[in-house]
DNA sequence: CAATAATTGCACTTCCATTGCAAGTATTAG
DNA sequence: CTAATACTTGCAATGGAAGTGCAATTATTG
C-alpha cells in the first residue's frame, strides 16, 4: 500500500498540504464529487486552488472526470481497476435520481458499441440513471 | 405526412410563427443543436423566447435533450423511431471530436446494461465520441 | 543564500441556464 | 362584438460553473 505522498510523487505531482487534503477527501468519498462539493469541504481554501488542484490531478491521471448529465462536472479518483488513461478501458457510471450521487461501477465494463460505417469510435461515455442500492434498499 | 401545424396541435402546443420557424429549423438540421445555434439562426428573436420554445417542445415530447459531454446542452427533434418519452426506447448519440457535431443514431439501440444488485436502472445515456463519417471519410 | 520555478489566493470575466415582470397577442365567454 | 382571460414574447436581471491574469507566497535547485 502506497502512501498518498508516494502516489503523487510517482505521478510527478509535487506534494503540498492542499493536495494531500484534497486527495484524502476524494479517497474517503466513494462517490464522484463536484467542484463545489470540494469547495464546501474546504471553505478556507480558495476556489481557484481547488479547481487547479483537481485539474492537475486530472492531467496526471489520478482523477477522472465524469459527465453524469446533471450539467455539473464531477470527479473521482482513479483507483483499483480504473485505467482511464487507456481509452479502451471504460467503466460506466451510475447516477442516482434520488440522492443525486454518482458512483463509478469500475467492475462494469462498457460493452462494445457498434457504430455505422464511416464512424470511428474513440471514446464512450455511459451513464445509467436510476435508483442506487442505498436508496432502493429500504 | 402531417404538417408542422398538425404536429404541434396534436401535442397541445399552440401554433405561433416563432414555433413554426424553430420547428422547421430543427427539422432541417440533421444534427443536434445548441441554444446558441438557434440564437444565431434567429437573431431577431429573443434568447428567452427561443429558450422557452425549446423547453415547451421538450415538455411536450417533440424534442429531446442531449448531453454529449461538451458541457452545452443540445436538442434534437424526436422523429421517426425516437420515442424518448418511453424510458426503454433509448438510442445513442455520436459526438464528433473533429467537427464538434452531435447526431442521433436512432437505429442504434443501446444494449441492455447490467447493474449491480440493489441498483435500479431507469434510464441510460450513451454518447460515443470519435470521428464522424463526414470527417473520417474523405 | 540567491535565483528560479511552482503553487496559491484574489479579482475578474465569460458563458450558459433560468426567472420575474410587463407588454403584446390570441382565445374564449358573455 | 367586446370584455375577460390565458398564453406568448421581449427585456432585464440573476445565479452558477468554468476559466484566466496577476501578484504574492512557498518550495526547489544551483
Amino acid at each position: 500500500m502506497q502512501t498518498i505522498e508516494q502516489v503523487l510523487e510517482s505521478k510527478d505531482i509535487r506534494v503540498t498540504a492542499m493536495r494531500l487534503l484534497i486527495y484524502k477527501f476524494l479517497a474517503e468519498k466513494e462517490v464522484a464529487v463536484t467542484l463545489s462539493d470540494i469547495e464546501h469541504a474546504f471553505v478556507k481554501a480558495d476556489r481557484t486552488t481547488l479547481y487547479r488542484t483537481i485539474k492537475t490531478f486530472e492531467e496526471k491521471d489520478i482523477v477522472h472526470q465524469i459527465d453524469d448529465g446533471t450539467g455539473i462536472t464531477k470527479y473521482a479518483l482513479c483507483e483499483n481497476g480504473c485505467n482511464c488513461e487507456i481509452e479502451t478501458d471504460l467503466h460506466l457510471h451510475f447516477h442516482c435520481n434520488n440522492c443525486n450521487e454518482t458512483i463509478c461501477l469500475t467492475e462494469h465494463k462498457i460493452p462494445q458499441i457498434k457504430v455505422p460505417e464511416g464512424f470511428v469510435s474513440e471514446n464512450v461515455n455511459l451513464v445509467v440513471k436510476g435508483i442506487c442500492d442505498k436508496c432502493s434498499g429500504q
